[in-house]
DNA sequence: GTAAAATGTGAGAATGCGCTCACATTCCGC
DNA sequence: GCGGAATGTGAGCGCATTCTCACATTTTAC
């Protein structure tokens, strides 16, 4: 690796450098998902976008910026997804709303088998603000459907859900249909439990901090 | 990558040997942690542990074989880590429980950084036996807190709660220690819901499915 | 139509890494 | 001691991969 900045060498000004991206990034998933991301090579993933090796780096200075580029591009469709929960939010109930929250990403990840490999890419290829909005949007979820929740709990809430639903993945990957269908209904009761506590009106203190009191077991 | 095979290429036989596996596999893991795994080389690794590359390649036959020895070897000492849980399982709260099993695996998680770097490891280094008996650990726990659980239950909860404890690792790796306290304190409170759910008699229906029934909502 | 910019091309340079091998050294049983 | 087995050594091979570059082609602007 002799490059390292992780910015597009070059932003597409014409429709065709549009479609190129486009291709190289649908290419990229679609190779990664066939060998897995270390396999994947940047030879190939031209070649498979009809495109040739000197073409792609016109776009992509290196394999991390390709990968952020398909991160970033996975993030925005996620996101997609579950804005359209933001407007129905208010109007479901907790069950409703994990379930449409995991139903909408596990189909998302059926739908795109590269975002389960990109598990095993490197961690510099992680975009931080991607993750920083999707949970601003699912905390916004969370309050709407308890608007006297404070935002730092939300929020707080919102990152653990998410990296609750992101580690199941793993999980299903090595099951049978069968055995992952069980595990999502699991997932479920998970998540309905952890966001009734959070979500439901409680009579003791409706706004307590969710630090347990020390006294009653901490780690004796 | 000309071998495949992930089998160590000969077994220790002397003393000498053993200490050297040894140091190997401390090195793979101070390399690996400090650079990452997939930077790390096993030239870097062999010098490090005072050996030489040659030395290394006695013992293990390629990168895959020293990773996947280095991820039994955390296996083995994690599951020594919550055996001791095991005797007090029948005598723990709920509250209790989760305390433990979550400090457990953080504290692991702490004094063993290369464990988290291992996560960026392609996927074919890791061992399904590994997790296999982990889960089979902590389905045994369930059963002392909850002896009328059916296995299948408790397996699959297990199987849950580890793949929930191991993924929250990613979110704690990438927050500053403050925010991690608060994060592991708010996955008690994830684990405890849950948990409560499973292991705490109910009187509708004590074995019924976890296929819930929409209107009880559990606990609280 | 023409010039300039954007994009396309692909052979191969450059690099770095996993891994081998022929041989030296140390250990162990007898 | 002796012989064989176990272990140690490290220069460098082979190879895959990333990435460059000099040039061709297409598009856009006027």
């Amino acid at each position: 690796m002799r490059s390292h900045s992780a910015a597009p060498r070059r932003v597409p000004r014409q429709q065709r450098g549009e479609r190129r991206v486009a291709a190289l990034l649908d290419a990229a998933a679609a190779v990664i998902a066939d060998v897995g991301y270390e396999a994947a090579t940047m030879n190939e993933i031209a070649c498979r976008a009809g495109a040739c090796i000197g073409s792609l780096y016109q776009f992509f200075p290196n394999k991390e910026s390709l990968t952020q580029a398909l991160r970033a591009q996975y993030g925005k469709e996620f996101h997609t997804a579950w804005e359209s929960l933001e407007n129905q939010a208010a109007s479901l109930t907790i069950e409703q709303l994990v379930a449409q929250l995991i139903h909408t990403a596990v189909d998302f990840v059926t739908e795109h088998p590269a975002f389960l490999a990109l598990l095993d890419a490197p961690r510099a290829t992680r975009n931080p603000s991607i993750r920083k909005v999707l949970r601003e949007l699912l905390a916004r979820i969370f309050l709407l459907q308890k608007p006297s929740l404070s935002k730092a709990r939300a929020l707080r809430a919102a990152a653990v859900t998410l990296q609750l639903i992101k580690g199941m993945n793993e999980l299903y990957a090595e099951s049978d249909a069968a055995t992952r269908e069980s595990l999502v209904q699991e997932f479920k009761i998970v998540l309905r439990c952890y966001l009734t506590f959070h979500l439901t009106p409680r009579f003791g203190s409706p706004e307590s901090a969710p630090t347990h009191k020390p006294g009653v077991a901490g780690r004796f």
